[in-house]
DNA sequence: TTATTATGTTATAATCATTCTAAATTAGAA
DNA sequence: TTCTAATTTAGAATGATTATAACATAATAA
């Protein structure tokens, strides 16, 4: 009953098997990863369920898709206002709790109304400058 | 002679349709964008010549490749150091000139060297505040 | 329960952006 | 002017995503 009531969507097999792989999930997947995670336990889902359900949970701001990636769309289970590091050579993606109170001036401002922002800090993680090294 | 000097690649009539429809276009446009312009002006061009000249010309760092939009790449010929002001509801994408010192503590760098920043300001831009206006 | 209805799942086809391929063309060097 | 490597082209191939329609299942009411 609970999960309903967090969810407030009917809680398929399928539906539970993404939930799961999503929950407390750092790395940002893409839909072809959560269709390869999720079809080992249920080799007759679909792939029109893993995009279906990822878009009502969008809907429902259960996860936030992401646009880091210009192949594909990255999903984050994280719904904490947060910022992303991200590694230049292997993509991977951390994220940064932070609060950045970034203002624009007016004349910065366009006219727009603004109502949030994100940033996005590039870099070489760990893994990749060891990677580096060994091949100098 | 000045133009070959700057781009440092072989000028070809598609290619410099391309740069000029690029010169200080600040709407960011998206790969078909580019062809719908310049192939007016050229009907035989082909998307496959889009794609490539904008991979010579991100390898030569005349264009940044935005990941803004989940849909499609889209391009930058401002290749100053700027961040971006996004319309939530039309997609417009507005340039901020402006250097955020951003740090991050080393327990939030998690080991990655950073090598820069990016700010997206998402809103809603005055166009797309008069379209709500008149819908109410 | 059982019947009814609404919603979810599936395989498959369709679409769209992007990349690849191989043949024909051409810019720029010699 | 000639030559050659780089470029262009049409079209096929790929990969992510969306749409479709038949089928299955969960929620609901009788």
């Amino acid at each position: 009953m609970t999960l309903k009531k967090t969810y407030h969507m009917k809680l398929t097999p399928q539906r539970l098997a993404i939930l799961e792989y999503l929950e407390g999930n750092k790395a940002h997947p893409s839909a072809s990863d959560i269709y390869k995670a999720v079809s080992e336990k249920y080799p007759m889902m679909s792939f029109a369920t893993v995009y279906n359900t990822l878009d009502t949970l969008r809907g429902k701001k259960h996860v936030r898709e992401l646009s880091i990636d210009s192949q594909k769309k990255r999903f984050d289970p994280n719904l904490k206002p947060h910022h992303h590091l991200i590694c230049l050579e292997c993509r991977a993606i951390t994220d940064v709790h932070r609060n950045f109170a970034l203002d624009l001036t007016d004349s910065e401002r366009f006219g727009y109304e603004i109502t949030g922002n994100h940033v996005d800090f590039y870099g070489v993680c760990p893994k990749c400058k060891r990677g580096r090294r060994s091949k100098i």
